[in-house]
RNA sequence: UGGGGAAUAGUGUAACGGUAGCACUCCGGACUCUGACUCCGUCAGUCUAGGUUCAAAUCCUAGUUCCCCAGCCA
């Protein structure tokens, strides 16, 4: 994912914060020169742009250095976790091109080992059973000003500790009744160190180790521990772990184990849209969206069916960076991400979404003209294609202006403009219904295509053209910032009520026979995929992926 | 009246006491059978105030602003 600067360039490649710590890493010789990375999701719910970010940081570490990368799904809590989470995060790290190889792991495998350690920590003092309810946990612990106490169960014998923690896993207590926790420190301004939970107690169904547990290790006890089993080396995570790093270093220190380094970065921020679980979930719930691999969703379902490709995805978390500055990125770099992708690889094609029909009237009625084009204008080895010129065709609306203005370089009454691959066709007369409302244009075709005119248009046969759905999508926000709202709104109140815009569309007849998946430049247009879940043959579905830059709908302003 | 972080062009990100660089955007231009692509060019920045130094984005002092933390969530 990323390279490594050839040696020899005159001026190494910048390296961000993290590359720097692993070269000092390295040239220490700490961790025997290994690197190693993990991608540590919890299985509650689908993964989006904000964890491509992680995903392509980590795995783009190991590949650079050499080390290796592992998936982990961190599955401690079995209230919120699912299998489908699982499977989908597994599928969907795979299409980013995060190779784990033979190392997919979970926590909860790690659950006897768990355990043990929490036996040796009571042993050590270090760990006792707390009879406190969250309640009164809560007024223990203090505030983020004032310390909190001690609880009045701290001190018990290790015998006992020992017994009651046997009784916990034995199920012998109902959930809430006691917790394990770590004995550190009530008095430390962390709160994260005031005795923190180490396990509870809850009688659920695990997705994994189903009825075999009935307490549950909390985030800060298994996190960690799970690096250390696994051998990694630098554990990175968002910044708002930071506070939690005290508490990571003091249980691998404890228990005497391999000590990986924990990271910080800053999570990624978009422009109009959301990224928080909570948020993107109400979007799919309230049907503000129609589910999870919505198009308009960021997630990294949602984009893939919106024709988004790994490598424009892994490009745009290249070029975004990584820091520890809170930044908000623009939805553009994405767009501009899929364009830079597609332009390569995307074969060229002609539709129409909002057809206004020209009659060729030097065309015979039946009349078809194979006109070749070139599958990608800059690469030949593309190939070509035939398309059907017929008496009857569609132009778009917005190439034909009755009134135009000086720069406007299409169709416009009297003029002439190129047909995209076909010649060159002249307006001669404007036909409109009772109602003064344009039904067609009558123009005359000219095969020669050596002489020179501005404009260049695109075109589809009417009669031989097949209509397809196309679903043209916008940001689904129209704020820039949805969060940022005015008292009494929420970040609802800023949905962009046009985000989806349905047409039926023309597009050259070929394009029936286009997989389910397959992406198309529309030229002039944009980027388009076959919709994988509603395309059939016979009633075709595109996806409008991104827009083409469009410098005169800048010029018109 | 706590603790932990962060502030560099419009947006991101480098520079680690020695020429503030790069990318995207914007704006201008060239090219063009896509008003696309490509190419060329311009504009534009160190949060503030002091201090140290021949030299400060970088070190010191004092402020300002923003983010995170009081789950038996992760």
């Amino acid at each position: 994912m990323s390279t490594l600067p050839t040696p020899g360039e005159e001026k190494a490649a910048s390296r961000n914060f993290i590359e720097q710590i692993i070269d000092a890493d390295l040239a220490a010789g700490k961790n025997a020169g290994r690197v190693h990375t993990r991608f540590p999701p919890e299985p509650n719910g689908y993964l989006h742009i904000g964890h491509a970010k992680s995903i392509c940081l980590n795995c783009g570490l190991a590949q650079q250095f050499g080390g290796k990368f592992n998936l982990r799904f961190d599955d401690t809590n079995p209230a919120k976790e699912e299998q489908e989470y699982v499977d989908s995060i597994i599928g969907d790290v795979r299409w980013l091109g995060g190779d784990w190889e033979d190392r997919m792991f979970f926590a909860s495998d790690y659950f006897e080992q768990l355990h043990d350690w929490a036996v040796a920590l009571i042993k050590l003092s270090k760990a006792f059973v707390c009879d406190l309810t969250a309640d009164q946990m809560r007024e223990y612990r203090g505030t983020l000003v004032e310390p909190g106490k001690n609880s009045p169960f701290r001190e018990r014998s290790i015998a006992e500790n020992l017994d009651l923690f046997a009784r916990m896993r034995a199920g012998e207590f109902p959930d809430g009744a006691r917790t394990l926790r770590a004995k550190i420190d009530m008095a430390a301004p962390n709160i994260n160190l005031r005795d923190p939970v180490m396990y509870r107690i809850k009688h659920a169904h695990h997705h994994r180790t189903g009825d075999k547990w009935c307490i549950y290790p909390s985030y800060d006890y298994t996190h960690g521990q799970s690096d250390s089993i696994e051998g990694i080396t630098h554990s990175i995570c968002t910044l708002e772990f930071e506070n939690h790093r005290p508490l990571y270093n003091w249980f691998c220190r404890e228990l005497g184990i391999h000590h990986p380094q924990q990271i910080e970065f800053a999570r990624l921020n978009l422009t109009y849209t959301v990224m928080s679980k909570r948020k993107l979930l109400q979007l799919v719930t309230e049907k503000h969206v129609a589910g999870w691999d919505d198009p308009r969703m960021l997630t990294i379902g949602g984009l893939r069916r919106r024709g988004y490709t790994p490598e424009a995805i892994r490009a745009f978390c290249e070029r975004i960076g990584v820091a520890k500055f809170n930044s908000t990125i623009d939805m553009a770099w994405l767009e501009d991400a899929i364009r830079e992708d597609l332009n390569e690889r995307a074969p060229r094609a002609l539709a129409v979404m909002r057809p206004l029909k020209v009659v060729l009237t030097n065309l015979e009625p039946g009349e078809v003209r194979e006109i070749e084009a070139a599958n990608h204008p800059q690469k030949p080895e593309l190939g070509t294609r035939t398309l059907p010129l017929t008496r009857e065709i569609f132009i778009e609306q917005d190439d034909f202006m009755e009134e135009a203005p000086k720069k406007f370089f299409r169709l416009k009454p009297g003029g002439e403009v190129r047909l995209r691959n076909a010649g060159i066709i002249l307006c001669n007369e404007v036909v409109k219904d009772a109602a003064g409302q344009i039904t067609e244009l009558h123009c005359t075709f000219d095969p020669d295509h050596s002489r020179k005119v501005k404009g260049t248009i695109h075109w589809v046969s009417a009669t031989r053209g097949v209509s397809a759905e196309v679903r043209l999508y916008d940001h689904l926000f129209a704020a820039e910032y949805p969060e940022d709202v005015p008292e009494g709104q929420t970040f609802l109140d800023s949905i962009n009520p046009n985000s989806l815009e349905m047409v039926t569309a023309w597009v050259e007849p070929g394009l029936a026979q286009a997989e389910p998946g397959c992406r198309f430049q529309f030229e002039r247009l944009g980027y388009f995929c076959v919709d994988v879940v509603d395309s059939q043959s016979g009633k075709l579905v595109f996806n409008r992926t991104a827009t083409l830059r469009d410098s005169w709908a800048k010029e018109k302003e």
